[in-house]
DNA sequence: AACTATTTATAAGA
DNA sequence: TTCTTATAAATAGTT
């Protein structure tokens, strides 16, 4: 595999096995969330790092997977009715937790194009000034605002529905959550250097 | 992925559909042996098809491996109460929303200020039509116009996130934007110099 | 944490 | 279905 096979065997070096763990586990993960998504599927994965450290991924949600594999025989039994409401709780918890995930990701993964964009924009020339720009016909300077017109409305359209479901969510689950301006901040201190 | 690649979303043709799950599931279980096996980590993964059917791969085996999940948390405190295990579960997942919506919000920001850099660049060289045009170079003009055209074949199928990036990147090369001094410095001050 | 040279995984096609 | 194959994705070693 990748820049050279490797044996299927423990890795020996400490240090190399923890990058490669690290690696795996993260590939791992996004191939079970690519299997929940193309196929519908339910899925629960559960790692031990060497260290005995906990990592899960969970689509809708590990507890539930594991709960109904576990239980697959013994079928339920004790359902007093105080559990009814928990049950729906947490119900309801796992489908915004799944809901929050998928947008979370489409969010990463833009702001990580965006990132790659930048760079790519900052290694652009634009010093020279030219002469020759009447080579490009003014249909082609109208199409090409015109695109990026669309492309602000769209990138607007896409903040509002963003903003409004995260209230909607903050509405109906935790009305005194307190936005966390540092993590924001943190996150992406460095985006534009 | 493979001969062509394929969009992030349920496959609609149920057969193929199930090919896939097959073929995917069979590629996750054998990634999840790698990992144990390189790692010496202890893995369980369950796979639920969308008909229901259960699957699974464990390394010792899956049992154990979700038993020590679902009880590594449950031991801390109140064991008593029949509703404690529902309690945990509510308490974990309510944590785990907790923190996405914080990871969400960092996210979100980075919407607003591309919007912020958007309505900069309203009454920018492309919007009077000719006289700031004519200090791009015919090269600048025609790598706008392919960035352009590459977005319009993207457009289908990565619709929420080539747009941005490729709007930024066309803004990016333009001169005569500003920066947004009301940001915090910094998240972008640096941006377009 | 980023970068590539390679190896793997896999979507279509036979 | 199983096999093939062209291409996308993962990743080992490196910086």
């Amino acid at each position: 595999m990748g820049r050279r096979k490797i044996e299927m065997k423990m890795v020996k070096d400490s240090s190399s096995r923890q990058v490669t763990f690290s690696k795996r586990r993260t590939g791992l993960f996004k191939k079970a969330n690519e299997l929940a998504t193309l196929c519908g599927a339910e899925i629960g994965v559960i790692v031990f790092s060497p260290g005995g450290k906990p990592f899960s991924f969970g689509h809708p949600n590990v507890e539930s997977i594991a709960d109904r594999f576990l239980n697959q025989e013994g079928s339920k039994s004790k359902a007093g009715s105080s559990n009814s409401k928990n049950d729906e709780t947490v119900e309801r918890l796992s489908q915004q937790l799944d809901d929050l995930n998928k947008k979370l990701e489409a969010e990463k993964k833009r702001g990580h194009m965006l990132d790659k964009a930048i760079l790519k924009a900052k290694g652009l020339p634009l010093k020279s000034k030219a002469p020759n720009v009447h080579e490009l016909s003014q249909a082609d300077l109208q199409k090409m605002k015109e695109s990026l017109e669309q492309l602000r409305e769209k990138v607007k359209a896409r903040a509002c529905e963003m903003e409004a479901s995260s209230s909607l969510l903050l509405l109906a689950n935790e009305p005194d959550i307190e936005t966390d301006r540092t993590v924001a901040k943190n996150e992406r201190e460095t985006l534009f250097d």
